[in-house]
DNA sequence: CCCAGGCTTGAATCCCGAT
DNA sequence: CATCGGGATTCAAGCCTGG
C-alpha cells in the first residue's frame, strides 16, 4: 500500500501505522494521551467546576501499560520515517519523561526540548503548587549522526526578530474563534493545540512539499496548517467525530501563497520583575533596610520580596501606600536603599537585573 | 549514626548515602551528572574552543548504566527523605527523562516540573538546532497523597509581585563575581549553578531550620544559600577539590536572622477564630442581621454562632453555601453587616480579634 | 458604533487539621 | 485511617451585555 497523502485515517492508532510504508513520510507530529491521573473534582474559587480532561482514552491502568503503549506507537513511527526524518512529541510532566526515555531507546537522537510557556495558563485555583504554565515537546532525528534532519535555521531566526529562535516558545493556548465547538457551543476537542505552535514547528523542521504524519489527528490542526503552509499530511484517529471536523476544517483552508508564509510574530513580553528577583540575584538581602526619600520612614526586606514595617508586610507598592496614607504608591521609585553614594531609588536594581535578561 | 548537619561527606555519593539515617532530612536538592554525550571538540564561530563538559565524572558507558545509577541514588534518597519530605532534580535533556521516570518508578509524585529560563544562554553557534537556553527541574514528594509537602504559596506569590508563582522561572546564568575560579583564573566548577536558582527553591520548600541534602554537592551552592536562609545542609562531594572549595565559600556566609528570615504566611496558618468568639467580645449581638453582599439575603445571628434563614440554621459557612445553593462558603467573606460606612464583611471583625490575640 | 464592566474558560495529578 | 467541617483559593483573554 501506498502512502494516502492528504487523507485522514480512522482507526486505531497503531493498526493504521503498522499498514504505512517503510521510510515514506519527512515528519511526525504526534500529541498523545497525556495519562493524567486526576483526582476528584475541581472547584474554582467562585465554585464553578473546571472541565477536566476525564475521557476514556486518556486512562491508563499503569505506568507500565503507558510505556507498552508509547513504544508501541513511536516504533511504528520510526519504521515509517525517512531516514532524514524527524518527530515531534508534546506533553507535560505526567508523561513526557516516559515519552523521552521511550524516544532514546528505540534509537531516536534528541535535538531540543521545546518549552512551550504559556501566555495565559489555567491558575493554581488551590495555591498548592506552582501554576502549571507550560508544557514540553520532544524534538528528534531517527538517528544519531543519520542522514540529515531539516532545520530551517534562518527562517527561525527571521521569525525571531533576527536573534536565534530559543528553545523557550512563548505562545497563548488554543481559545476564541480558532477553538473548535460542538453542535452546542462547547468545545469540540478538550486537548485542541493552537495552530501557532504548529506553525512554528512546521515551519522549522520540514520544507514544502514534505509528509507530516499526526498518529493522534484529533480536530486536525496539524493538518490544517501543513495545508496552510504547502506542506502534505496523514492523520490518523480513532474517533469519528473528531475526523470529521477535522476534515471539515482543513477543507476551509486555503494554501497559502510563498509571500503570505512570512511570520507570525513571536509575542515578547514585557520583562517584568518582581521584586522578589532582586533578593533572588543577592542585590538585596532579607533584613535590609528601605527608606523613604527623605529618609523618615523606613522598612525592612525579607527573604520573599515583601516589606515589613512594625506590625504590617506587603509588597512594596502596599507598605509604600501605607506609609504615606497614600492610595497608591509606586515602590520602585518611593523606596530607597543606602548605596556609597547615599540613597538611591530601588528602581536603579531593577534596571541592573532587567540588563540582564533578554530583550 | 546521627545525620552530620552543616557537614560535607567527601566520598562516594551512593555510599555516603548509605549511612545517612532513615527519615532525617526534610528536603532533597539534586544536580546530577547530565550525561552529556559530546562528540568531539566545539568549535565557536571564531575558531575558539568552547570549554566542554568532559570530566570524568560525566561519563557513562550506556543508558543503563546512568539508570541503575540514577535509580540507586534516587532511591537512597528517599529512604533518607522524611514522610513530608520532598526532592528537587535538575536536569537537561540529555537525562532529566530518565531522571523523571526514575524519580516516577520509586513512588516519588510530581508536583512540578520547572523551567529555568536562562535569561543569557550559550548560542548554538553551528546553527544547527534551536539555542538551548533552559533546564528542567522536576519537584516531587515523597510519596502520592502521603503527609503534606511544604510549599510557601504566599511567600511565591510575595516574590512574584502578587501573582502567582509560574513553572518557568527566568534567571541569568551564575557568571561574574558569583563565578568560583581556581588558582589560574578558569572556573572552578563546569556547572556551578546561580544562587538565585537555589534561593527560591528553598524558601518555597522549605522551613527555617529544614535541613537540606545535596548529594552532588559541588562548589556548596545549596550550602551557602542554605546556609544564608537560615536552613542546615548536609553535602556529599567525591572531589576533595570542590569540597575545599565548598567549605571556604560558606564559610563566609552570614546567617540571616529569624526575623529576617519571616516570609509572608498563609492564612491557614493564622489563629481559628470561632464565630461565636465575635458575640462574646461584643462586635455583634445575637438578633443582628447579616446580609450578602448585595444586600438581598438576609440572616439572624443567634447567641450561639449559628446564623438563622427561614427554617434552616447552622454555621456562617453552611447557611451561607445554602442560601446560595453553592457546594461551599466562606462565611467570613459571605457575610457582611450594617456599619456606618454601609455594609462591610464580618471578616473585619475577625481581624478585630485577631489582633487582640496574644502572640 | 464604541467602551466599560462582567462573565466564561483553559491538558489540573489543586485543603487540612481535629477527632 | 476515615470522617467531618471550617473556610481558603485565580490569571489572562476573549466574548457578551448594557449604556
Amino acid at each position: 500500500m501506498g502512502l494516502p497523502v492528504d487523507t485522514i485515517i480512522e482507526g486505531d492508532c497503531l493498526e493504521a501505522l503498522k499498514k504505512l510504508p517503510d521510510r515514506s513520510v519527512d515528519l511526525v507530529f504526534a500529541d498523545p494521551p497525556y495519562n493524567l491521573q486526576l483526582g476528584g473534582d475541581l472547584l474554582r474559587p467562585d465554585n464553578s467546576k473546571v472541565d477536566a480532561v476525564d475521557d476514556h482514552w486518556d486512562q491508563f491502568e499503569s505506568f507500565e501499560a503507558y510505556d507498552a503503549f508509547t513504544r508501541a506507537w513511536l516504533k511504528e513511527c520510526r519504521r515509517v520515517l525517512k531516514d532524514d526524518g524527524a518527530i515531534w512529541v508534546i506533553g507535560s510532566y505526567h508523561n513526557i519523561f516516559r515519552v523521552g526515555v521511550a524516544v532514546q531507546d528505540l534509537g531516536f537522537w534528541i535535538l531540543n526540548d521545546i518549552v512551550w510557556r504559556k501566555s495565559n495558563p489555567m491558575p493554581n485555583f488551590k495555591g498548592t503548587r506552582f501554576t502549571n504554565a507550560h508544557e514540553t515537546l520532544i524534538w528528534a532525528s531517527k538517528s544519531r549522526g543519520g542522514r540529515r534532519y531539516t532545520f530551517n535555521y534562518d527562517a527561525m531566526k527571521m521569525a525571531n526578530d533576527e536573534l536565534q529562535m530559543r528553545s523557550d516558545w512563548t505562545l497563548p493556548l488554543c481559545t476564541g474563534d480558532e477553538r473548535l465547538k460542538d453542535g452546542s457551543g462547547a468545545k469540540a476537542h478538550p486537548t485542541q493545540k493552537p495552530e501557532a505552535l504548529l506553525h512554528r514547528v512546521i515551519l522549522a523542521s520540514t520544507k514544502p512539499g514534505d509528509v507530516i504524519l499526526d498518529p493522534f489527528f484529533g480536530t486536525g490542526t496539524t493538518g490544517a496548517v501543513a495545508r496552510r503552509l504547502g506542506r502534505k499530511f496523514v492523520g490518523i484517529e480513532r474517533e469519528a467525530e473528531y475526523a470529521a471536523l477535522a476534515r471539515k476544517r482543513i477543507a476551509q483552508v486555503t494554501p497559502a501563497t510563498a509571500d503570505e508564509m512570512a511570520v507570525t510574530g513571536s509575542k515578547r513580553a514585557e520583562p517584568r520583575v518582581p521584586f522578589g528577583t532582586i533578593l533572588e540575584a543577592g542585590l538585596l538581602r532579607p533584613g535590609d533596610v528601605l527608606y523613604c526619600p527623605k529618609g523618615r520612614n523606613a522598612a525592612r526586606v525579607r527573604a520573599d520580596g515583601s516589606l515589613v514595617v512594625g506590625e504590617v508586610s506587603g509588597s512594596i507598592h502596599k507598605v509604600g501606600a501605607l506609609v504615606q496614607s497614600a492610595p497608591a504608591c509606586n515602590g520602585w521609585t518611593y523606596w530607597h536603599f543606602k548605596s556609597d553614594k547615599g540613597l538611591a531609588p530601588i528602581d536603579v536594581l531593577r534596571a541592573k537585573v532587567r540588563s540582564q535578561l533578554p530583550a
